[in-house]
RNA sequence: GGUGGGGUGGCCGAGAGGCGAGGCAGCGGCCUGCAAAGCCGUAUACGCGGGUUCGAAUCCCGUCCCCACCUCCA
């Protein structure tokens, strides 16, 4: 079976077939750096990180390439108003540039918390200003773009001019609904968008360049959508496989970049994805009408494995309702959080019985001699042939799952079957079945960048000075707990068990003795 | 007005003509000194009304409701 992804232009699921044998070439709109990464912009950068592990999983050398655009209206205008003489934010008499790149680092630092990984290359739009030129005199040259008729250095494309527009979405410009603020100016189609807007008094200069078409007294800056067919050109050629972003960008952002792409002459991309939306009470969230869960705040309350198991769980072209916890509702993360738990309780069970696998930071065992026997060593994952793509070597029901739209859900159903059977082992004490499941679920999990053991979930790496000293004060509460429960103290036993859970430490019995994990 | 996506059991969430994915919570067992973790079993579903079919949550018709895009948004 094949990877077959839903590909939005065509409405359809279409077998993947790179344009280069055993490559792939991934272009994913990332943030416009305006203000700081809600709960949406992470679940996009995830759809488009499962989407590039599965693909290389599958054994293509994989190419990604995510944009920053770090120069728009909004960030010129979220910089105007830091020099307000009333602001009262953290950042007052920012420059739209260093605004940016704050920005820019929040999206960082919230993207690899979630385990994103980084994309072969992120160019930011101010840096391919020339890319953006030529592309735009190749537009005006094949009579698809105009300078506008009121001499304001705007360049616009006619949107007239080229039949095709509207392919993506599948509109007809002539039943697309005006918009209520349209502002013609010198526009010779109210739909027609700005490749290039003409500097503006008032705005920064340093947030203009020279004229594309070489206008001597002319400045201006980039309009949106020119920035990714320029860079997704210049670092994944003319064609390439896969274009992706949110929902949201389809219309006008995706329309109007397959427009100027095609219109110059590229065949551009040949599959285009989207992910579904976040809601918050069933509402979208959204920057501009001020109705979003930020990043920030959710990864400050939450583990961020959770958190990427939370929005993994959903297919990634449905809705996304993200549920706060209340009072008497933990919420959507508390409930990831038990489906995520029940995973990671088997792998480290499954590693510590079988003595093969790691034991994450801030959690120990004691065996009957007293002594610990944690440790980290890497469990080896099946995987014999270097040369064999990591898909053929997972359970076939996963791949068979993952090949069909990256259908995650269904594919993390086939993780928790495993996990079952791999715990139904290990109480029959079946060595073999046992560790089978675990190199399994070590497997599936690793792909989905989901697997408890890896080191990335466990800030700071190995066991710091700190667990050591914890496990050595926890060693000797437990050992004298032991000898309460051979005296058959059990009040004794109980009082020592409660005091550690007072202090967040969860005491588990089992026939090799007692370990403790932090709650 | 145009273009899309939805409504699945107490909750989350796959599936898309025929053995009721999976998780959480519930109930009954097992294990445990008691727990925890785990295992086994088990109830509750497909917005509503028709239709096609031997058989429909899945197809068709009608209907109600929700969401998104058409304007800056992942």
């Amino acid at each position: 079976m094949t990877l077959r992804l839903h590909d939005s232009k065509s409405a359809s699921v279409v077998p993947f077939a790179p344009v280069i044998p055993g490559r792939a070439s991934v272009y994913y709109c990332g943030a416009t750096v305006q203000s700081e990464p809600h709960l949406g912009h992470l679940r996009s950068a995830l759809s488009f990180d499962l989407l590039t592990r599965w693909l290389e999983a599958t054994g293509l050398a994989v190419t990604v390439i995510r944009n920053v655009t770090d120069i728009d209206d909004k960030i010129l205008a979220n910089s105007a108003a830091s020099f307000a003489e009333d602001f009262a934010g953290p950042h007052p008499r920012e420059p739209w540039w260093g605004l940016a790149y704050r920005v820019e680092q929040q999206f960082e630092a919230a993207y690899a918390a979630i385990g994103v990984r980084r994309p072969t290359y992120e160019p930011r739009a101010t840096g391919h200003i020339t890319e953006m030129h030529a592309l735009i005199r190749d537009l005006v040259e094949r009579g698809h773009a105009y300078p506008a008729e009121d001499g304001s250095g705007d360049v616009y494309f006619d949107v007239r001019s080229w039949p095709e527009y509207g392919s993506l979405t599948r509109q007809s410009v002539d039943d697309m609904q005006d918009a209520a603020d349209a502002d013609p100016r010198g526009k010779r189609d109210p739909r027609d968008f700005a490749l290039w807007k003409g500097h503006k008094d008032g705005e920064p200069t340093t947030a203009s360049w020279p004229d594309p078409l070489g206008r001597p007294d002319l400045r201006g800056r980039p309009g949106w959508h020119l920035e990714c067919s320029a860079m997704a050109g210049k670092y994944l050629g003319t064609e390439f496989d896969i274009h992706g972003g949110g929902l949201d960008l389809r219309f006008p952002h995706h329309e109007n970049e397959l427009a100027q792409s095609t219109a110059a002459g590229h065949p551009f991309a040949h599959v285009w994805m989207h992910n579904g939306l976040v809601t918050l009470d069933g509402e979208k969230m959204s920057k501009s009408a001020f109705h979003f869960v930020t990043a920030a705040d959710v990864l400050a309350g939450a583990d961020p494995v959770v958190v990427r198991y939370f929005m993994a769980a959903t297919h990634y072209r449905s809705v996304l309702d993200f549920r706060p916890a209340t009072d008497d509702d933990g919420g959507s993360l508390a409930e990831a959080a038990a489906a995520y738990g029940r995973i990671r309780t088997f792998v480290r069970n499954a590693a510590r019985a079988l003595g093969t696998g790691a034991v994450a930071t801030g959690a120990g065992e004691t065996g009957a001699s007293g002594t610990p026997t944690g440790g980290v060593t890497e469990h080896v994952v099946a995987h014999a042939d270097p040369e064999t793509p990591v898909a053929q070597t997972l359970p076939a029901a996963f791949t068979a799952a993952m090949n069909d739209d990256l259908n995650v859900p269904a594919a993390l159903g086939v993780v928790h079957e495993t996990v079952r059977r791999g715990n139904s082992a290990l109480a029959e004490g079946d060595r073999d079945a046992a560790a089978a499941a675990l190199a399994d679920v070590r497997a599936m999990t690793g792909v989905l960048g989901l697997d408890p053991l890896d080191p990335a979930w466990h800030a700071g790496g190995g066991r710091s000075a700190a667990d050591e000293a914890l496990d050595a004060l926890i060693a000797g509460r437990l050992a004298a707990r032991a000898e309460a429960r051979s005296a058959r103290d059990f009040a004794a036993a109980d009082a020592i068990r409660d005091g550690l859970a007072t202090a967040g430490i969860v005491i588990e019995d089992g026939k090799d003795g007692s370990r403790w994990s932090l709650a």
